[in-house]
DNA sequence: CTGAAAGCGCTTACAG
DNA sequence: CTGAAAGCGCTTACAG
């Protein structure tokens, strides 16, 4: 039989439930409570189940903020990512935020805007709220950011890219081999018959340079490889961008056959333009993108990119960052995810 | 001149410098020190500065989980949002997010999935962590929820909407009037020459009522309101769902010489489609959108919609929420920020 | 204007 | 397996 509950109440001048109530209630030591609750081995089974039947009872929930401090972790994750504006991070945060989630952790978001040095900042920040957990875009980070996810100790997965040597003794990551990838799209293109195939960049991140080399091994290898079939633009990327890209290139380079954009939303903006200008693709002009983008399938004609399991990466990141954190050591390091070649009309 | 600092070292076990640690090296008490750097009137000028500079000098920061427990505050700000899958919303979490990161202020981000009672249970965990603040999408929300706003006495804004009854003792609020935009839109169709202007909407969330009605009463008092024109889905807004909308609209009605879809995305997706059916816009139907979502303006023909200043409202309300955990009140606890026709090609 | 002291609500060696 | 006690690093009445 459990104590009466009737006449518990909170003593604390805030009028919350603590630990220390459920441990009066339960007839046992508050240490007690704390480790049935947190599922620690070494407590009695009868008193688990006491315990948590008081707490569940009284409605105890503890307090992340004493929790956080008592024990030099919070149950915050903390996420970087470039950018909000490319629904690529977008996907990747709410998958990784919903798997979070469900295991009790509150997920602290940063915007990096591609910058290194706001990175670091950022980091830094979240640093001090003691976070269970990093999860952080791409592989390559300046040294200070190097050295403040080391001293910190806080287990950490890298997201979208995998090292480019698989034995290299490089940190966890689940992403897909961005150079492969591009690599895949451009073979692709050649097996349709293309020849003369552009490459079209904005942002120019590490994984889009990737992409770059991808495509140029590619054909390199068949012996089609010109550098200036080369379109690389710094600016973030749009669907405007990737009009002005494709205006630009037909105006440049007319014979052309086709364009391969390292992103979907330049790749949608080039089949804008074409309509616009009159251009028909994909018989004038083939066009792939990267991503597989939410519209793709929707343009006219229906957009031939590479399928990336941005989702499927936030969630298995998160998972195996909370097997970090429960103290585990994943088997396979460097998750894999691979990607996939979509063929539609535009090419 | 400041006492030597070379031999001020940590005493805690876990090595980080402390409050006590700056009053020690200030020759201050630590009261003194907590109230120096967080600004509190009634300290003496020159006390503040010695115990600043000691304070940088060491690189003192102080823990947020310290801090929350003792003040039963965080620096959290939540912010709950319906979907991450909808541009506007990913755009005002970004401006809102950049604001508090600007004060200080950590962004604790819930997605509720339009969903009521996930958005309680969202609340309630956010509330745990004693958040400074709250931001929330919209004006209505269940019993419960109502109720925990209301107890945790948490400063709130309310995001996207405004009272009908301006009068009205409603809660703070920054947004624009969804009824009047849908009219305006609806109004400026009909001044183009346009008669059976069609309503096509998803989600269904209380906003897109909104606009529905505005639609209505333009409709209803130029004399062209008929219920046949209504065309709403409860699914989720995309591109693919305004392709098929669109089809659905213009194989049963297709004496419609115009559709206001009441988000972008769709209309978007309606654009497309009539590319792929050869529907000519605006020749044979006019099409308009709502939001003004990235890529609205490359596509073929241009969208015309309306557009909604979602990220000005995102600092907006991050400003009068700022503002509110500071203890005034706003002068004005309902900020309406407009919207703004956009005349394209499409219409 | 300043300080000593209590307290916020937990966790975790340390004994037993 | 369980408990008493110390401690995490701050804030905040309460005196003075």
């Amino acid at each position: 039989m459990l104590p009466s509950l009737k006449v518990i109440k909170s003593h604390r001048a805030t009028g919350r439930i603590t630990l220390s109530d459920v441990a009066q209630a339960a007839g046992v030591s508050p240490s007690t409570v704390s480790r049935a609750l947190r599922g620690e081995r070494a407590v009695d089974p009868a008193l688990i189940e006491r315990v948590q039947a008081v707490s569940a009872k009284l409605g105890y929930v503890p307090d992340p903020a004493a929790r956080a401090l008592a024990s030099q972790r919070s149950n915050h994750v903390a996420i970087l990512i470039p950018l909000l504006s490319n629904a690529l991070f977008v996907d990747l945060l709410d998958a990784a935020q919903k798997t979070l989630r469900g295991a009790g952790y509150q997920t602290l978001m940063g915007v990096t805007h591609y910058d290194a040095s706001e990175e670091e900042q950022l980091l830094r920040e979240q640093l001090l709220h003691r976070p269970a957990g990093l999860l952080i875009t791409g592989l390559d980070h300046n040294p200070a950011t190097r050295k403040l996810m080391q001293s910190s100790q806080v287990p950490c997965v890298h997201l979208m890219d995998l090292p480019a040597d698989p034995q290299a003794l490089a940190p966890y990551c689940v992403g897909f081999r961005q150079t492969e990838a591009g690599a895949a799209m451009t073979r692709h293109l050649l097996a349709q018959g293309r020849r003369r195939i552009a490459f079209a960049a904005a942002q120019l991140d590490p994984r889009v340079m990737q992409r770059l080399k991808g495509w140029r091994t590619a054909l390199q290898a068949a012996g089609c490889y010109l550098p200036t079939l080369e379109f690389l633009n710094p600016a973030p990327s749009s669907l405007a961008l990737g009009g002005v890209l494709f205006e630009q290139i037909m105006q440049q380079r007319p014979a052309v056959d086709a364009i391969f954009f390292c992103n979907d939303d330049l790749a949608q903006g080039a089949l804008m333009a074409a309509l616009r200008l009159g251009v028909d693709v994909p018989s004038q002009v083939a066009i792939a993108g990267f991503n597989d983008l939410t519209g793709s399938d929707q343009m006219w004609p229906p957009l031939t990119t590479v399928r990336t399991p941005r989702a499927h990466i936030g969630q298995a990141a998160a998972e195996m960052l909370l097997s970090l954190m429960r103290g585990e050591t994943p088997e396979v390091p460097h998750r894999d995810l691979g990607f996939e070649i979509v063929q539609r009309q535009s090419s």
